[in-house]
DNA sequence: AAACGCGATTGACCCAGATCAATCCTGGCG
DNA sequence: CGCCAGGATTGATCTGGGTCAATCGCGTTT
């Protein structure tokens, strides 16, 4: 949240070996589609902290997610936060109706994005039916997420929610990092508590309390799943 | 749930005369346009309690809400339930990339949905990207109640969820049945409170102390706001 | 290398909401 | 009309997780 200092790239990039080809929106474009795409994108680098856009902002841009983690929340008058999600590399965001943005985003470490003014992107969709297929299908994803997520919220212990978040973030990671028993965790415990629906001071003894039944271990930035199969019977999915 | 007794209407309804007509994924389409779709449309009718589908069964239709209030949840192994939400004339269900049902749905009181099997209206919509447009904005839409719910899940308190609920329903009602302080509720104090992560007691406690307090007088088959002022305080919203 | 700052952990205690257990309607039915 | 069933309400009690308050660990600054 300090004054921050974008970094706009001054000349293209290709999405031809943009890292999110093939998992982004753009992975239902061509070759030659994407030429034309490729244009209206530009690199925007956010640094730790920084807030990327505001919930009620109106909203300028759509953003791909290229590079890092951020965490998308809403806040309450009284300065309760929700964190609704984290958005990784191939994310896709800034859609909405109501023409603002109806939740905030900000960077967990380094982040680069991929943005586009909402006015050229929006007429490059009219053209091309299938990137709005496209976008159609991460919005039902996500929708599918959320409605799990809602599960979470109000139904499931503290011990349940910790299990449940430590599988379901690495197996977002899965498809980024390859699969690993081992779990970086770039958020800080308040962020995973607000996620969770939870304090700080819970989320962390639960980690404490499995880790002295020898399920995780407590690495540095990260946690390592020792038993994952009972990490899978505490979540009760 | 009891053994269910479908009715499919044999013959054609009219959509040009359909109550749903201008609220619904059919408000993108102009007259000729819907006389095709009329085709592809069945009316089917639920009666309370009957479930229309239920979750990771295999998509084979669509639907559009035209008469009454469906219940769509998720349940946990051990039979823990969270409602995700609830479906009214105007919404339209179905959409996922699974192929399956990601939440179970039934009626609440009698119901009637248009039906559409699902491979023609996915030729159908193929060449109607205003349609698919259409389906779109609802998805986001529903993206961003859902965001909103996870709020009231994860951090407030009883109290503020029944107020956003009582709020959050009437609202819904608005567009259906015009401006009232008298909130009718279809859905039963388990309902509610498997809405809102709470027990069934807690809700009940929490409209006998709203009633106490003269905020809302409790009525047969809902609530009326006697203040409506002061509910939307206790929201926080 | 001492001092600082900040996130994470741990402990003691508390309370909102869950759980358990009776009633209390109210509408349907013999 | 009285009985029954199922939802709703109410009361008594319990507890998971919140709150409050140190303390710890560690990377950074001077």
């Amino acid at each position: 949240m300090k004054p921050s200092v974008v970094t706009i790239e001054p000349n293209g990039h290709f999405c031809s070996d943009c890292a999110v080809r093939t998992s982004a929106v753009c992975s239902s474009l061509n070759a030659a589609e994407l030429r034309e795409f490729e244009h209206l994108g530009r690199r925007v680098h956010f640094s730790s902290g920084e807030t990327v856009f505001s919930e009620e902002d109106i909203t300028t841009s759509f953003c791909n997610v290229l590079e890092g983690v951020m965490r998308l929340y809403k806040l309450l008058p009284d300065g309760r936060r929700q964190i609704v999600g984290f958005a990784l590399p191939g994310d896709f965001l800034g859609m909405n109706l109501s023409g603002r943005h109806n939740f905030s985003a900000d960077a967990i470490g380094a982040v680069t994005v991929c943005q586009f003014a909402k006015a050229p992107f929006g007429r490059f969709i009219e053209e091309r039916p299938q990137l709005l297929r496209r976008i159609n299908e991460l919005a039902i994803r996500e929708l599918s997420q959320a409605r799990d997520h809602m599960v979470l919220l109000g139904r499931r212990s503290a011990d349940e929610k910790v299990a449940a978040f430590l599988l379901g973030w690495r197996e977002r990671l899965l498809a980024l990092k390859g699969a690993s028993d081992t779990v970086p965790l770039p958020m800080s415990r308040q962020d995973i508590a607000d996620y969770l629906g939870l304090t700080i001071e819970t989320v962390s003894r639960t980690f404490t309390k499995l880790e002295r039944h020898g399920v995780i271990a407590i690495i540095h930035g990260g946690i390592s799943l020792l038993d994952p199969a009972r990490v899978e019977a505490l979540a009760a999915a």
